[in-house]
DNA sequence: ATTAAAAGTGAATGAACGTTCATTTAATTT
DNA sequence: AAATTAAATGAACGTTCATTCACTTTTAAT
């Protein structure tokens, strides 16, 4: 019998907050550093139980770094703005706040992506590096399309969506919820910020 | 007697090399996911051997760390910027150069910083957060006086020195000599998107 | 050349690792 | 309530870990 979301059976529970242990710890210590039976005694079960859900450690992290991506790719594309006929400038702005919204409320999933990339065996490595390009596509799409529609400005697209990236991403290193700031006041910063970046002519700077 | 640099002591050359290779397998795999015995068979010694130049790996991972912190800090003062009279955007300028420049020459030693703080002890990841922090600071120095001078133009300090300085280090995780752009145009590309970014009016963006 | 210090060996330490397994206990279905 | 399946136990597997140590070899200073 299908089971309703609020009444797991009793293995759908303990999997889940595997994940969710491992996932913690993996953020706070590492993949490597971080042992099953660590994992385990959070949820106050033997080690070896893991297995009943999990085939390997390595299948844990793996699991949660690609629920985390197609999470993200998903996500942006339900809200569809790509059908959307938006101005460069504004789909520019969507982006930036979808991301940091979500940067913001998955943040230990998205420090986890980025700091254990190089724990992943080379068949999972590439899994998820792949869905990492599809996502960085998105923002190098708008920026080329509003370079070619000259509604945007800057040097080389792939630097530049390089660079945005990684100035967003860099959030969830130092977000947490107690914070000075909100998340409407971050996305009011970043957006200036970025927004500026992009619209102004090219090599007219000192 | 003394030693030239070109003519190290036995020692010192398996201490240095020893380095190296630590750091080099530390960025590959991870600090937790490195043993001694890959280090030392990096030289071609036997793991037991480490102990005569390093008293653990802990303590390999905590020079690593600090020599490149304070190698950086070190070297930005040298230059002597904030003696010289420049104006805020130079100063600014002079700043985001410099510090394309070290993330380009010492990709692996940044990356190492970047990665491995969690892998300290308490009390090394206080030193070496400490030598962050100081880091940190200089650009939010020259943004705050730009800001008060009313030379530049953002919202607040704080985030605005996170999110350039997230921008900036990403460098780290994508630049590679035989890349595509030199570091010259990466310098031009970034020093119009921040200079750009921080020069605007304040909220008159869509 | 002699000698003392430095550097390296190779085996051993006890602890911890991911994973397996026979078995028991608990949950769910019949 | 009985039967069946799922979940957890706890010990054990072989391996690897960082570190120590008695000892040998190499290096550098006398």
């Amino acid at each position: 019998m299908k089971q309703s979301i609020t009444n797991l059976r009793k293995g759908e529970k303990t999997a889940k907050g595997l994940l969710l242990a491992a996932r913690n710890l993996f953020v706070l210590y590492g993949y490597s550093a971080v042992s099953m039976r660590e994992i385990a005694l959070k949820l106050g079960i033997n080690a070896g139980a893991i297995y009943n859900h999990f085939p390997s450690k390595q299948e844990i992290l793996f699991r949660l770094l690609e629920d985390h991506m197609l999470d993200l790719l998903r996500q942006w594309k339900v809200l569809d703005y790509e059908n959307k006929e938006l101005s460069d400038q504004l789909i520019l702005k969507k982006f930036v706040n979808f991301h940091i919204n979500f940067h913001i409320n998955k943040s230990k999933e998205v420090f986890l992506s980025y700091m254990e990339l190089r724990s992943l065996d080379n068949k999972n490595f590439m899994k998820i590096s792949n869905l990492r390009d599809e996502y960085e596509g998105i923002l190098q799409n708008i920026l080329f399309s509003g370079k070619r529609n000259g509604n945007l400005s800057f040097g080389d697209p792939q630097i530049t969506s390089k660079a945005i990236l990684g100035m967003l991403s860099s959030l969830s290193h130092w977000y947490h919820q107690k914070g000075r700031l909100g998340e409407e006041e971050i996305k009011t910063i970043y957006w200036n910020l970025i927004l500026n970046s992009v619209r102004n002519d090219w090599k007219t700077n000192v």
